[in-house]
DNA sequence: TTCATTTGTAACTATAATTGTTACTAATAC
DNA sequence: GTATTAGTAACAATTATAGTTACAAATGAA
């Protein structure tokens, strides 16, 4: 199935989260408009958490909820919490090292890479939650930035 | 196995080349170098040649060689030749239609992920083939990075 | 013309990652 | 105490990739 979503989902929970304010959301609710299984997003929350994004608790009316405001978190903080891959992947096995070429091109792909990834970063780095949730919200209830 | 190295051995296979100067290089030789499968070497030949990067001859004496300089080749034509995969997915299931955020996330996810792969594409714009070459000659032809 | 060589491509296998699922434990509120 | 919920392990189903064998088509050389 490979490409992996859980930067999608997890942006997809956030905004949720930051629609319901301060109200924590089960996993169940969150799964709900994922459309998938309570496990899936209880995974990503986890890793969201340890990155100190989100806050749960177990328990009767337990839940999750944002750790800051939806204007503290930048998708490069989403995408550095759940292990998102990377852009290219380098030689699956390793070039043959008599070759000039092939001695030194995994070198260069690694600084190519690393570039790339600063190219995306400083694109995520723009964006936040709330900037996500005001784009998705239709009207109404959309907030001035704080 | 996933997350696709065919970016990074298509920039093998270009650099090999740009270095052979004109002479064709045979499947074999380029596979000796990259250490794999000369039919997966030719699977990406085909990519490059439909994008017109390479040219290729079958035949005794045949081989590929570069269609153009190598400075005229810029990464981004490699990553646009290849099929590199996206930065991230989206969600596996779409989500559901009756949740406000789950009725309007995917598209602001498309319009995220737009925005990504132009920061990507900037930075490999900037980088060609001789560039390539350039940071993996040990010396001699050896020159500063830019 | 005939033959050896090489690309182009189809078909198949093995491997690995992802998502979805069930099942269970630990924590918490009422 | 009991119901509820997160956290997590274990496993199945799906899928993409890379590697491999095999062969047709094209080419150049004898």
């Amino acid at each position: 199935m490979p490409a992996n979503s859980r930067f999608a989902i997890a942006v997809h929970i956030l905004t949720l989260m930051a629609r319901a304010d301060a109200k924590p959301l089960k996993s169940d609710e969150v799964a709900c408009s994922v459309n998938t299984n309570p496990v899936v997003i209880r995974r990503i929350l986890c890793a969201l958490s340890k990155a100190g994004l989100v806050v749960s608790q177990t328990g009767a009316s337990g839940g999750s909820r944002l750790a800051m405001k939806p204007n503290q978190i930048t998708l490069l903080a989403v995408y550095r919490a759940v292990d998102a891959g990377d852009v290219f992947a380098l030689h699956p096995q390793p070039p043959n090292a008599k070759c000039p070429v092939g001695m030194n091109i995994e070198g260069a792909l690694d600084r190519i890479l690393d570039e790339v990834e600063q190219g995306v970063e400083r694109v995520l780095e723009k964006i936040t939650i709330e900037k996500v949730l005001r784009s998705i919200e239709p009207r109404g209830s959309a907030r001035r930035a704080s």
